[in-house]
RNA sequence: GCCGUGGUGGCGGAAUUGGUAUACGCGUACGACUCAGAAUCGUAUCCUUCACCGGUUGAGGGUUCGAGUCCCUCCCACGGCACCA
């Protein structure tokens, strides 16, 4: 251990002090504006290893892009609003807001220890009046212009603390405080009307040039998919239940049609067993979040005298009504095709409803592909898998002219039934008489060459499944015997045969469940009228259109429910007249005040209806008869707007100038953790979509780019958790090594660019004081440090000017693991150098590009060095870009593709030099073998390739 | 189950466009300094071999003069979604 962290720190915090280094001029024409956000904290009390992590590694790249001449805003606040405060104030009986604020005065010192270059003058506190006010300013706007709407909804309900949870706070279908299963319940709250953006929300992902994951997980939220609506009339009634469809082209395959237990023609509908369906419904209402996902055994209860008739044929069909259908997606309803849907079939059979396959699965074969200019036959075959119980073999033919294994397949006459044609063909082809049908496993199309007929065959193939019920065989004709040879085989046996079917990947499954199971792709339609041999695909348009439907968009997203019954949070500002019709509250109340004389134990009520005060701010300001809106703003609405905030948060007349939102927005980088992909990211590109069509934002999406970070586990490579005693307090290792040791080794640690998983060890934090040690060694090994001579060293400036392009390059990519891996690399270099050829010039430029990382000791050797002001100051390293070209290259020799040596030539060298330097190595001329190469690549620089 | 991302030494990881695989660091071994230890410094460290040769980026195949990188099949891990019709 050699220098003092703990002086080196204190002065270089003094003199920053001093300087107010990193307060950025929003107005400043001279420079680039760069806009580096990271995620705000929630002020909890201390700050752990996941805050270093986020700060202070966005932080070495605020310290980098500013040496390199941008004016980068870096700014910093506390999402403060929210339950853990409320949760303190119960337990320890004390105001919310003064623990929120102790919090906050904790956590600024640490962040200020970690060296973090915030500019702490655009600070925002979003429990501060002054900024929830234009939360609430927002919210009427987007209330005026229909974009926030009070409606009834099912929400999750705490039956112990007697209050609504979001749904952030079910955890495993348990309230996160008590453990108690939640229920739901329908209640009148407020919603913003996010689903009016999903399709944009969606289709702006395309454009942005963020990680897959992250766009993929977006989509999926938002999870559009595409359909019908269908009418399907109640028979004898003037009733119709619509349904909701993907798969129109599947209607002719519709058994049965199945309600939601919520929907509203189950209460009204006239059937004959009425309180079974009652009893049904409340069952299943009652049922709870966990028991659902736990039990996915589909239940359900028919509503007897009740029928639908399908729009495409006039069919009518039983109605039931089960949970396995959701009251909040679609319509409510769905048409049941058990032939062509998992959960359908599994209904089905469950309630022995019938299955009909609409849909055939098309194969070809493409060992024996139909060749083109040979005639095509259609055929109508059967296509018959015999088991025996006893062996549990399987039935095969093996082809003796063709290389073929087969099942036993063969011609329908006319007019044979498919099951008689079966068994005539297996006791032709194998003697077998005694067979049972055991399950009938559909349709398929398939198509192939016939060799041994020289023809294209097309079939339509009837799959029946058999048992052998006895061994009675009959003899098998000579001219069959000549043919194949018929053997049992192992389902192994079959597996490895590559059996000669190309609809096999369809039926094999199938006869290993002995039934058949639901085919949900695409194929061509069979039991569909007039649609019969069509794709269906490209026919499920027309059976909308036959069926009087209509076409339609659906999305897994919901409106985001924003009303919470909790104290510590954002008032809404609304009040309600004496006809209970929501008002907004006009702007010149606003901030709406949280009022202070609340009793927030939960009792099923807002804590806010317990203010007397609340109540009568009301009367006085809106008269008798006028109530207070007693929920409060879910906390990601407090967030969904901030880094708006952050460019004017002084402002008292308007949210954030346009002129500054203009110059400053989008973000141009927002680092974050990958937990808010989907809802923070979703809700602030939803609110800046909403204020840009306001003409509120100048831009559609809020952020060019997003990088999300991984996590860092304990010294055991597991999640830290105090109960594994694996927690890391990285304020320890700040006090012990220094906090630019604790920054360089999370810089160190891995890429930042991905979220991947880091283990905390304790050799690599020791190691990387090493390294910092190493360096104010050399310093101090440097005669001539306060010198201004500069001394040429080729290769030395050479390796600085790597260094300084691959550190600011890596920096861009967020790969801070490599820049610090190009710093040691460049401090092995210098320390090769002696005493004599060290100059304070080339140590200069290298304490420059430690800054970012290590800002204290920097500004500690910076003044060593005689450099001028701060270390911070100064700007990036520039370099000569001939340097990085300049000198002798080495191009490595290879013959064919294998490395045989290596030669030094000038980049630009010419191929015949490269080639005539490279046959007067004798590991290539061996190589070789005296021949002539008979190709030559050449990459001059890289690589010279022979191939003889 | 579906979607996405990834798989490289004993460990964290590097290889930016298809062009020297294993940079940088940890760990380990040996050596120097020391009465001794700690600290520090030096050397070595993918496998095989005394060395040359040969082999190696989850497994197998393919494209290419050349593949960690591109294509196909499979296995495994992590993340997201999941009765969404």
């Amino acid at each position: 251990m050699n220098h003092d962290h703990k002086k080196i720190e204190e002065e270089a915090r003094a003199k920053w002090a001093g300087l107010s280094l990193y307060e950025c001029n929003l107005e400043d024409e001279s420079k680039d504006p760069y806009y580096l956000l990271v995620e705000f904290p929630y002020p909890s009390g201390d700050l752990h290893t996941g805050h270093w992590y986020a700060f202070a590694v966005t932080d070495i790249y605020a310290r980098m892009l500013r040496a390199r001449g941008k004016n980068v805003l870096f700014p910093i606040g506390f999402d403060a609003f929210g339950l853990p405060a409320e949760n303190a104030a119960i337990r320890n009986k004390i105001d919310p807001a003064e623990w929120t604020k102790g919090n906050i005065e904790r956590m600024k010192k640490q962040l200020e220890a970690m060296g973090a270059s915030f500019d702490w003058s655009k600070e925002v506190v979003t429990c501060d009046p002054a900024y929830y006010h234009w939360t609430q300013w927002l919210f009427a706007k987007l209330f005026e212009h229909g974009v926030a709407e009070r409606k009834e909804a099912p929400v999750k309900w705490c039956p112990k603390d007697q209050t609504v949870l979001a749904n952030e706070q079910v955890i495993d279908g348990r309230c996160e405080r008590c453990g108690t299963e939640v229920e739901e319940k329908r209640l009148t709250q407020w919603f913003l009307k996010i689903t009016q953006y999903a399709d944009r929300l969606l289709k702006n992902l395309d454009a942005l040039p963020w990680r897959e994951e992250i766009k993929e997980a977006q989509r999926a939220w938002i999870g559009k998919s595409e359909g019908a609506y269908l009418d399907f009339k109640i028979a004898g009634s003037e009733e119709k239940i619509r349904v909701f469809t993907t798969r129109p082209d599947t209607l002719f395959g519709v058994t049965y049609v199945v309600l939601a237990p919520e929907h509203p023609l189950v209460a009204s509908m006239p059937a004959q067993n009425r309180a079974e369906v009652d009893a049904y419904v409340t069952q299943s209402q009652k049922k709870t979040e966990r028991e659902r996902s736990e039990n996915k055994e589909k239940t359900g209860v028919k509503p007897e005298g009740i029928a639908a008739v399908n729009p495409v044929n006039g069919e009518e069909v039983p109605v039931f009504v089960a949970d396995y259908v959701l009251g909040s997606y679609g319509t409510g309803a769905v048409m049941a095709v058990p032939a062509h849907d998992e959960r359908d079939g599994e209904f089905a059979k469950k309630y022995n409803l019938p299955i009909r396959q609409v849909v055939a699965p098309v194969r070809t074969d493409m060992r024996n592909p139909p060749q083109e200019g040979k005639r095509n036959v259609a055929r109508y075959n059967v296509f018959a898998i015999v088991r025996d119980p006893k062996t549990d073999k399987y039935l095969c033919l093996i082809w003796k002219h063709e290389p073929w294994t087969t099942f036993i397949t063969g011609g329908i006459d006319e007019g044979e039934d498919p099951v008689d044609s079966a068994k005539r063909e297996i006791r032709e082809e194998t003697g077998y008489r005694d067979v049972a049908l055991v399950a009938d496993l559909g349709i398929t199309k398939s198509s192939w060459f016939a060799s041994h007929k020289g023809e294209n065959r097309s079939a339509t193939n009837s799959v029946l499944f058999f048992e052998l019920a006895s061994d009675a065989r009959d003899e098998v004709s000579a001219d069959e015997v000549a043919k194949h040879e018929a053997v049992w085989l192992t389902a192994e046996a079959v597996e490895a045969a590559g059996m000669q079917h190309a609809e096999f990947d369809v039926v094999w499954p199938m006869v290993r469940r002995r039934a058949y199971q639901p085919y949900t792709d695409a194929g061509i339609l069979v039991n569909s009228g007039a649609f019969d041999g069509r794709e269906s695909e490209e026919a499920k348009w027309d059976v909308v259109a036959a069926a009087g439907g209509e076409r339609t968009t659906q999305y897994r997203l919901r409106d985001w429910l924003v009303s919470r019954q909790r104290y510590w949070g954002c008032p809404i500002p609304v009040v309600y007249d004496p006809a209970g019709k929501p008002h907004v509250i006009p702007a010149e109340h606003l901030p709406w005040l949280l009022p202070t004389d609340v009793d927030f134990t939960p009792t099923g009520e807002a804590p806010l209806a317990s203010s007397k005060e609340l109540k009568e701010r009301v009367t006085r300001i809106f008269g008798e008869g006028w109530t207070p809106e007693y929920d409060t703003l879910d906390t990601f609405v407090d967030s969904s707007w901030y880094f708006a905030r952050y460019l004017d948060p002084r402002n008292a007349e308007q949210f954030a100038d346009q002129n500054r939102m203009k110059k400053w927005l989008p973000v141009d980088r927002y680092s974050g953790g990958a937990e808010h992909t989907t809802m923070h990211l979703l809700y602030s590109r939803f609110f800046t979509m909403a204020l840009y069509d306001l003409a509120l934002a100048p831009v559609e999406e809020p952020f060019a780019e997003r990088f999300s970070r991984g996590l860092i586990m304990g010294p055991d490579g597991a999640k830290m958790s105090k109960s594994k005693g694996n927690v890391v307090n990285p304020d320890e290792f700040a006090a012990k090594y220094g906090a630019d040791t604790v920054r360089v080794y999370l810089a160190f640690i891995g890429p930042y660019n991905e979220p991947g998983n880091y283990p905390w060890q304790l050799d690599g934090v020791a190691s990387m004081r090493k390294f910092l040690d190493r360096i104010e060694c050399l310093v101090e090994r440097c005669r001539s440090r306060t010198s201004a001579v500069s001394v040429k060293n080729f290769d030395i400036d050479r390796a600085l000017a790597m260094a300084s392009k691959k550190i600011a390059e890596d920096g861009d990519r967020f790969k801070f693991n490599t820049g610090v891996a190009a710093l040691m690399s460049l401090l092995n270099e210098l320390e090769k150098l002696s005493e004599s050829s060290l100059t304070a010039f080339m140590l200069r430029d290298f304490v420059i590009m430690l800054a970012p990382f290590a800002p204290h000791l920097a500004e500690h050797l910076w003044e060593k060095l005689g450099g001028e002001g701060s270390v911070h100051q100064a700007p990036w390293p520039a370099y000569d870009p001939a340097l990085l070209a300049a000198g002798e290259a080495t191009v490595v020799v290879q013959v064919a593709g294998k490395r045989r040596g290596e030669i030094a030539l000038a980049p630009d060298a010419p191929e015949a030099e490269a080639l005539a330097a490279a046959l007067a190595l004798a590991p290539v001329a061996s190589a070789l073998g005296g021949a002539e190469p008979s190709r030559v690549i050449y990459v001059p620089g890289r690589i010279l390739n022979l191939v003889p």
